[in-house]
DNA sequence: GATGAATGAGCATTCATTCAT
DNA sequence: AATGAATGAATGCTCATTCAT
């Protein structure tokens, strides 16, 4: 399987083999950082879990960080191809918009472990794994920001710095997973859904009183 | 100066003297902590930037994770501080809700350094001490929920679930120090109070449009 | 070699190993027990001296105490195993307890040593390590008990408590190693030998005047 | 309260406060020894116990070490006092002996905590300070060889080494303390003395069947 | 390609002892 | 005489990484 950027190097020629161990790699560093956190799982707990010997181990990655960098790759991965498949969404940006929330929402929600966990590590990562995870970031904020300027162009939505709304519509998204000990019991995916939705459209003020707004 | 929760322990007897020097600690771990992070900062690292002794820093505290704590503590007690001043604002709920927000920003703008630092390295705390920082955590949350349930109550905001909103609101203010390297540059202090103060209360469509929001 | 009773894991796969390794652990800290006793000597002292690097002896062990343990394991199975071969005699109770003392005191006398060192250093061993080896002591208090018990049956020996008999007479054995200085010079191995049998058969009391015993 | 040998010397001119605060040194060791051995005792816990402060407890000490050797002269000399009172006994050597036996048998069980733990420590010990402790310990048994002597020039006593015989009749002696976990329940002090007395005097062997001890 | 034994720098923590007041 | 804050060497132990086979 393809990474996104930044090829780590590898001892070994057998590129198949390369993606398979590092399958195998992801799968056991998965469970156990879910378990005790990434810096907490040493080399030796690698090794047992993903049945790659110690030594063998380091013909696939360099250092131990590379495994974390993989990871994390590997999530990113998934999460884009998931919302590759989302597709575009036909109708205004309003549609757009609400369709993207959703999907998204959706997404984290299916995958927040993994996401918790990169949450947290990720301040493990060297800048230079960073930056290069960063980008896919960037790319996934682009299409709200797009959404955004086509809203605004069209008169649909107010006039507003595009890059600052994609980033708090985004920070709403996210509030599911990192909040999630918070709201777990209180409210459900649904009830999120049409919350943030509805925020982002409307706002709390009831309408009927909108002359109240200047209070 | 007085903890907020958790007291921790000190083989020293003069308190004037544990405050000082727990002061240096503070000053020095701060340093380290945004230089490489608090893990990778060792206890002689500590000890030698704020001046005290290896032996010296148990004096003072009982374990490594008790600094982490008591840094934690002392941000927590600056933000309190900060807040508790900014006091009740009069007025209806619009009102207090945007003074929240705008009064928060603020504080979390002047204090966004360790405040970031608190982000990367909470889940490097006991259980014990994050359930002990949890409760400040809470306590804010709970002005949120005030101020919403009563604008709910009197018509003023639509209904909803108060949790779910406060939580949104909070993390939306949180998106200025935890995306600034997004942000900053792109937009100032003062966008993102109007900003995030509209979003909350009308959302982003033009109401002259507000019938293509069913779209 | 096998141990006898609890066993102290390994990271090491290869048996063969973990027995030689484990061998030059016991003979490093053999000579540096004796030299300065168990807990004045050093994880550091026992690598250099058995040429083993400091994290490769944490392979063998998984404490320090687990050291003290094996060398206390390996010092009782040799004396076992001399006691095993010294087999059961043939003949009377009186025949059957001398040889006992005989045996015993020649075993002790030829591993003496080993022996004081692991008097001054039994109190370090945790519960568990020492419970593990009281019961080869118990075995063999065992065996003298039998005797007597079976010496009083038949009239042989005086009515009197077993337990407490076989428990004297092994102090009087021990104190060849615990009071060596203090005998060596002026005893010989043989008086000693006959010394012991003939108090514990006979007392200190001259026959022919025995009338004089109640005086 | 004089010191039986070797002095400690103290920072200290005033005698009778030297004398008071190693009283209150000793009170607050001998609880802690017991406690946790004295190698786990930390001049800290033996200051909060003593109620002396840290420094000054260096005023009337030079090492930790000297507390220990203070501790066991302060036991040897109430031991030493002990058999002191129980004075000369009239009567012949077996009279003597038997009295010595018991006595002592009575003293070590009265002290029989603070014994183990000189037991348990006298590793600890350098050089010159067990020295210094084992003068004592020959000046007691001595006593014993004197009466074994008398017995054999009377012809009381068999032919026999007397320092061989004094040793183990020693030995028999701490079997009550040493092995007291062995002991307590199965036997009474006063059985004990009856046992030990008529071991040494007349060994096991049933005299009417004397003729069989050759068997 | 694979194995797993070996390395050793590095870490948190303890504690006897000193010293300024 | 007394206090208690300060010092820093020393220790047990971990773990990423290397390397001989």
């Amino acid at each position: 399987m393809a990474t996104l950027n930044r090829k780590i190097p590898s001892k070994i020629k057998n590129n198949d083999l390369v993606d398979k161990r590092r399958e195998q790699i992801f799968q056991a560093t998965s469970k156990l950082i879910r378990k005790k956190g990434f810096h907490k799982t040493t080399m030796r707990d690698i090794s047992k879990e993903s049945g790659i010997s110690l030594g063998n181990l380091y013909d696939y990655i360099r250092k131990k960080e590379d495994i974390l960098y993989l990871f994390h790759d590997r999530v990113a991965q998934i999460i884009v191809n998931e919302m590759k498949e989302m597709g575009e969404d036909p109708g205004g940006p309003v549609q757009k918009l609400r369709k993207l929330i959703e999907g998204e929402l959706e997404t984290r929600d299916r995958y927040q472990d993994l996401i918790m966990t990169i949450y947290q590590e990720s301040h493990s990562l060297s800048k230079a794994s960073l930056k290069s995870l960063l980008i896919n970031e960037e790319a996934n904020m682009e299409r709200y920001q797009q959404v955004i300027k086509e809203g605004i162009e069209i008169g649909v939505f107010k006039q507003a710095n595009p890059a600052m709304l994609a980033n708090l519509i985004k920070m709403m998204i996210e509030c599911w997973v990192l909040r999630r000990w918070t709201l777990r019991g209180k409210v459900s995916l649904e009830e999120m859904k049409k919350g943030v939705v509805e925020l982002v459209q409307n706002g709390i003020i009831h309408k009927a009183n909108e002359s109240n707004s200047k209070t």
